[in-house]
DNA sequence: TTGTAAGCGTTATCAC
DNA sequence: GTGATAACGCTTACAA
């Protein structure tokens, strides 16, 4: 493959000049620089990104630590993250990503080998210490969907509480007094922040959440299914299930459907996340938006800034908040 | 941040050494490999991957083009991908893809600057010729969902026209008479090929599909919807849809739902790729499994094999064929 | 406007 | 076993 030697002497000029017609450099004679630049086209010449970034220093690509591509919320915070790229012509470095502290490790690690000055991470499994060390080597380390208070203008994140605290009130303001609520059984943050939101708005208004109405699964479709089998069995009475992620709520309707209950007609049920199954089901879900898409292209942004060495103001904080997206699984009790 | 020099004068010892330590080399004496491991670890040192592609004149990272990571088809593409690559403890470059020629240009050539030896290229919009020359300039280059004959042992993809005559046989198996195809706007290869295979199955049973009877759209949900708004309100009569793709099948499901068409005992319905919604639509879809992301899993190692120079036999070819699923989506005709 | 040359952090080839 | 040293392809002062 041609290098900037082999296009300097084909052009009879120097390497000093190829590497300024490269980069636009200013000066450089209107003749010369046309002449390279056939040169380079004739001789299908590529820059050496490697070379560029050894000698620079820098890395003008963006790395990306997440897991489990195929789980469509993680589709979603990659999308909003290539949008943002695209229209900035960057790269993305993707190092896959967190199925246990270890690889998470590993994969924050690959990307400081290859001295991404920008990195938007998720982070499931590190502790905040980690993190926080990782994010002192590196001006352009952004956590999204987490919050650490040492490094809080580099997060961006959604208030899971307000959202958990959401969905109960909307449930309540429909009359339903028998509340299920189905968990998910890894004990990481969100869950146990969306169950805290759900209790704080039963008790404000006066009522609780006895744990007998508590069912924890997996986050996903099989999960609910099961946990409105135990609720079920158990003979717990119930008029609202409140899920932990859509995928959860699909699994519960399917499960009641089965059971011939009707939604929302015997149950109401919501979701959240809003992901693009939540349009599909039948009846469509009423769920919490979780503007992922959104937060992501926010945090790429941000990791960019922050790698130029623009900070925001210590203090500031990008915290999104949910919002519920009223659809057909909700009915007022009867 | 430190650099292997750093390294060698705080442990007294030599450049070499100290790279010899890295890389498990040999010849290096257990106290020197333990101090100078020590001394990495105290400083925190990580090599940089950079300067290390710049000697050795080799990326160990995957290249990966594609569009539109939030499609769960290209996202399940991505996680097949990834999949490999977490074992073997490889790096994915994601060169964010295909909107036009320019773009998917673009992202290949980002990809070639960086010196990837393996690539997992999806090219929709670029021609033959320039793909066989990105072909002939890089060993490892693997092409998914596209076969070109030049380089046909380096291609993975799918038997389009083999899925579209599935569904129409199967279609034909349960009695229907009078069917309309959803196909989708965008005249790539993909939709052109299924339509053909339609066509095949039904000219073998001694039918033929009327033009009126197809609607093209975009491959969306919404695009399903209006494909069959656009049916109905031209009064086309049928008693069974064909959809480009699952996204469409389940827009046109929602569509006929809400004109009270109850599906399948009014209209049968067919998907393609079986992609996650398939399963959470009510009825469930069937589908045609279209096993992208094995076929992923097998491009990435392909491409590493290739890579490295094992080339699969010239005339060696990597066609799947996609398997019928079969859901609640059809019913016989009454 | 152009050229010279130093150096980025590694690996690899020699010597010792 | 270990150490000099020359690349790798490029950018960037500094000279000319």
């Amino acid at each position: 493959m041609a290098t900037i030697k082999d296009i300097a002497s084909a052009a009879g000029v120097s390497l000093a000049t190829v590497s300024r017609v490269i980069n636009n450099g200013p000066k450089v004679g209107d003749a010369t620089r046309e002449r390279v630049k056939k040169i380079m086209d004739e001789m299908g010449y590529r820059p050496n990104a490697n070379a560029r970034a050894l000698v620079t220093q820098r890395n003008p690509a963006i790395g990306v630590v997440i897991a489990e591509l195929h789980d469509p919320f993680f589709a979603s915070l990659a999308h909003g993250i290539e949008t943002l790229c695209r229209t900035r012509n960057i790269q993305i470095l993707m190092s896959a990503g967190s199925t246990s502290p270890e690889t998470e490790m590993r994969a924050i690690e690959t990307l400081m080998e290859h001295r991404c000055e920008a990195m938007v991470v998720h982070s499931k499994f590190l502790d905040d210490d980690t993190l926080v060390h990782f994010a002192n080597q590196v001006p352009g380390f952004v956590l999204i969907n987490r919050y650490i208070e040492a490094i809080g203008n580099r997060c961006v994140w959604l208030d899971n509480q307000a959202g958990g605290k959401l969905m109960a009130e909307h449930i309540l303001h429909h009359g339903h007094e028998d509340i299920a609520v189905i968990s998910s059984r890894y004990q990481i943050l969100d869950p146990v922040q969306r169950l805290d939101g759900i209790k704080l708005a039963l008790s404000e208004a006066g009522k609780s959440l006895p744990d007998s109405h508590i069912e924890f699964a997996t986050p996903d479709q099989e999960g609910g299914e099961a946990a409105v089998q135990n609720l079920l069995s158990r003979g717990v009475k119930f008029s609202a299930i409140l899920a932990y992620n859509d995928a959860m709520a699909a699994g519960a309707l399917s499960m009641l459907l089965d059971h011939n209950i009707a939604v929302p007609d015997k149950v109401s049920l919501i979701g959240y996340d809003d992901v693009l199954l939540a349009k599909y089901c039948r009846p469509k879900l009423t769920t919490l938006r979780y503007p992922i898409e959104m937060m992501a292209t926010h945090a790429a942004k941000l990791a960019l800034d922050c790698a130029k060495g623009e900070f925001p103001e210590p203090g500031t904080t990008f915290k999104y908040t949910p919002t519920i997206v009223k659809r057909d699984s909700v009915s007022r009790v009867k």
